[in-house]
DNA sequence: CTGTAGATGCAACTGAGTTGCAGAAAAATA
DNA sequence: TATTTTTCTGCAACTCAGTTGCATCTACAG
């Protein structure tokens, strides 16, 4: 048995398992969203995914399907693109697995994902509760250039 | 002198010593971004400025230079809308002169500026150096409903 | 007052995402 | 396996926020 149908079967049965049906947009999604260091774009995924022939609107909604179903997380950062990042049930070292702070990088427009020891915040109860922390900066690359 | 005029003239002086011509359209912008609380969108300076007739692109334009002139500062939060607000300056006690964080709710989508003492970030510096902060969570109105 | 750099209106365009609908493909069922 | 039911997909048209080219207009320096 091939390997890679066997990992066909496998994205299979965590759609399944989630409630979707198989599909190979969501199959490939999936699959290439937990090889990605980082959160993709819609525009990235497509191109890292020059095999599929799928139509925009259908990969958009496979993207949302994901999201509802919690196989993937969507950021909104301060970009006017989303991105996604696939959510690993079990919190492993990557710590995928539960929403984290994120670092968009002004000048080339990378993404870092951090943890909740990277960065502390803390806000005054009276003024609300946080959910999320978005950092915009200079990544470990770019800072001081 | 009606006091219309008067504010009229303080705000075209404002924009001639900020290197731009005193247009109606900016001045009606510069007037209600400092009567605001908080940052406007496109949109809502739009229906902010009912009397005024002048095109969306113009508008839009509007907001670009008072950007680059440093009048006001443009916002990118994660919801794919701009929001615009005043730069003060001579910072006040309101502390608009400075960048500073803003929390977005995610339940009525207001915006709430802070203060650095609000909110206080650290991130170890070999993961990059940090620019502007975004929190989503609830504000103050809404925390637990 | 005038000449001109710079602002405006209009219409067409972009990019990211959404939607209605008819036909196609999974999964359920028999 | 064949049939039925449910869900997904492609397509085309649409929305929303913002941008752009160009002809015309206007603020203001001289
Ligand atoms: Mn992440
Ligand atoms: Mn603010
Ligand atoms: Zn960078
Ligand atoms: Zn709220």
């Amino acid at each position: 048995m091939p390997r890679r149908k066997q990992r066909t079967e496998d994205w299979r049965q965590v759609l399944r398992d989630a409630g979707l049906r198989g599909t190979s947009a969501r199959i490939e999604l999936l699959e290439l969203l937990a090889r990605s260091p980082r959160p993709l774009t819609h525009q990235e995924a497509v191109e890292g995914l020059p095999q599929v022939e799928t139509d925009r609107s259908t990969l958009f909604r496979a993207l949302q399907d994901l999201t509802s179903a919690g196989l993937v997380r969507r950021l909104d950062l301060g970009d006017r693109v989303w991105r996604y990042e696939r959510v690993v049930a079990t919190a492993d070292a990557a710590g995928e697995a539960v929403p984290h702070p994120h670092l968009l990088c002004v000048d080339c427009g990378n993404i870092t994902c951090l943890t909740d020891d990277d960065v502390q915040v803390k806000l005054p109860k009276r003024l609300g509760t946080v959910e999320d922390v978005l950092l915009k900066g200079h990544c470990a690359d770019c800072k001081e250039s």
